[in-house]
DNA sequence: CACCTTTGTTGGATCGATTCAAATTTTTGC
DNA sequence: GCAAAAATTTGAATCGATCCAACAAAGGTG
């Protein structure tokens, strides 16, 4: 069998080293983890001997069994994993976790997958030392799935109320209020509203018991200081049209049809995201409304591409890329509890808002 | 909270489940990763187990010692991580990767550090089953950093000559001859190029001689290419000036400010990336230089973002996202052998290009 | 009832390294 | 020249799982 196996390339491991070099493989592990330590003639005989055979270095396979740590983070969502690449609100995000780990040396690793029995497969089985959970959509799910792995995680979006498990976002409430003051103290009384979803696999024309019931409370936090914010004008919020999307183009264009079919249409949308927002302008300008002449559009997130709109878009502007050194901080230094951070957001007038039209 | 004088929570092995269900290890670690061979009442048991312990599944670190692949794939660059989410081109790219990883479940670790030393441990110690090269700059450094690793990569843009290594990239003397052809057939004879670096760190005018000894054939390619067009229209290559940038806006004005500080100025410039392209509209626009009027513009790449620049961009477009896909399966399905595939590119006429001005 | 399947379970071997207490060798001090 | 101190080296134990040949028990057959 000797000779047979010429060509079976096994890989050398770290004991064919040490045995080629005739030294025990303690030694041998030193020379290339801790190198200061051993002699040097000895050293070199067994550097000789691993570039003689071919050997690639330790495996990092071995070395992680026996050192725990992984040194990457793993970034996990719902979505497909070209949302990191695409979504202007997600890169910025990954912009700033990224900065984060540079700094320390970590590593990323996104995950994903295409449904949800592989998500939880990849979950399970991601080398990493902790996650950032991106809770667009699904995101009970995912803490849920996540929290099985009983790693370190933080979720973006104060999403769910449950406190116990670590968090970063903005103040909704206090966002959407920002909004909303803003197009009503610039005299707008008729509004409509793209809101994000309430609830999985739900769209269209939302009634107050599904915005009562909802699960994602991040889009219900919106509604409420949207309303809240109009109320104190005066606005009789019970007849404000508030769409549910799939903060996608096509279920936006289908909002904005419902909204305007309707006999009096707005002079003023409020949308909960830029994505939306930015269609919503395309949409009303295609069709010869001009913005923000006959309709203001406010956005929500602040993504870059807001201000590149045309018009450039008034919004709310989260810190995005801060929320997310953040949380690459808080799994980097993570110190046994949960944390709850909830940042300021910030209204950015351009010029997608102005006064309503005079003649209406 | 409550008494952290719990004692020193080791984590809990699937041997310590075992033992509490009062099985073998080997059933046990049955029960997770082929529970419809073991008797049900017994899995019922050690799942039991598992959950009052709070054990949280098989640790992927155990198992994929044993397994040997990690699926997942590294994308290394010498850049900053947040490189892969700012620059339009690493964008398009990682979108094609992304698919290509998503179709098969496979994962993505993103590896680059600070230095050059953390480049290389990181590399070393990247869990992943192989490499896709992104060789902006520093290509050959990587490539070497990465060939010790003994694991299948892929560099993107064949860079290097050396064809022992796997690469995917498109035919740089092609398109760089379309673009030049273009510009020469809409009657322009005076030019000037932006190129992208010619070895590391040097910028500036470049001479002959250092076209020669370029470290970065891709760059060579590109130049050859424009060279080769103008020649065949009978244009004087040796007096056009070529300025290397480091692809990023500084350089690229510098280059500028050193192209349109002589005497007579080129009515077109070629420039080897959409990033220096858009750099140059918007420097010549501020200046009240009209593009294409005074001075026409081509770039190379065809990032996304060219089409939205203004005037929209005409430029030379690579099948960025096909090659992120094909480099991904090239990893992903490896046989063992060496593949360089060149593929095509496509001149995509805009509105940054038009005939010189009469007056010239 | 002996014999063959089928189905389930066991425990040792293995994946590839690192670690550390103990053993060994080399230096140093006098 | 010798003991103590310092510097190296050794080899068993460990990290946390999976795999698989061997074994055991239950079911079927003539």
């Amino acid at each position: 069998m000797a000779s047979s196996t010429e060509g079976n390339t096994r890989p050398i491991r770290l004991a064919d080293i040490a045995k080629a070099a005739g030294v025990s493989h303690g030694t041998a592990s030193n020379v290339f983890s801790r190198p200061e330590i051993v002699r040097e003639e000895v050293r070199e005989r067994v550097k000789a001997a691993a570039e003689a055979m071919g050997y690639a270095g330790p495996d990092p396979k071995g070395r992680l069994l026996r050192a725990g740590k992984v040194n990457a983070i793993g970034v996990a969502t719902t979505e497909p994993l070209s949302y990191f690449f695409d979504d202007p609100f997600a890169r910025t995000m990954m912009a700033g976790i990224s900065e984060a780990c540079d700094a320390t040396g970590a590593g990323i690793a996104l995950v994903s997958a295409g449904n949800e029995e592989k998500l939880a497969w990849n979950i399970q089985s991601a080398l990493v030392d902790g996650f950032i959970l991106f809770c667009i959509e699904g995101g009970p799910r995912l803490v849920e799935l996540t929290r099985e792995r009983k790693l370190p995680f933080v979720a973006l979006e104060l999403g769910s109320e449950d406190d116990t498990v670590s968090a970063i976002g903005v103040d909704n409430v206090a966002g959407a209020r920002l909004a909303a003051q803003h197009l009503a103290e610039l005299g707008h009384r008729r509004f409509a509203v793209l809101a994000l979803p309430f609830a999985d696999d739900s769209t269209g024309l939302v009634s107050p018991e599904q915005i009562r019931t909802a699960a994602y409370t991040g889009t219900r936090d919106r509604l409420v200081g949207y309303f809240e914010a109009l109320s104190r004008f005066g606005v009789d919020t019970a007849g404000i049209p508030v769409y549910e999307t799939e903060n996608d183009e096509a279920s936006t264009r289908a909002g904005l049809e419902a909204i305007f079919a309707g006999g009096e249409p707005p002079t003023a949308i409020l949308a909960m995201s830029d994505r939306m927002a930015m269609v919503a302008i395309e949409w009303l300008t295609a069709r010869g409304i001009a913005v923000p002449g006959d309709v203001s559009v406010v956005g929500f997130d602040g993504v870059p591409e807001a201000a590149l709109s045309i018009p450039a878009l008034t919004t709310i502007a989260q810190p995005i890329a801060e929320i997310g050194r953040r949380a690459a901080r808080m799994i980097l230094d993570f110190d046994g509890t949960v944390r709850r951070e909830t940042l300021g957001v910030e209204l950015v007038v351009r010029a997608s808002s102005g006064p309503p039209p005079k003649t209406a």
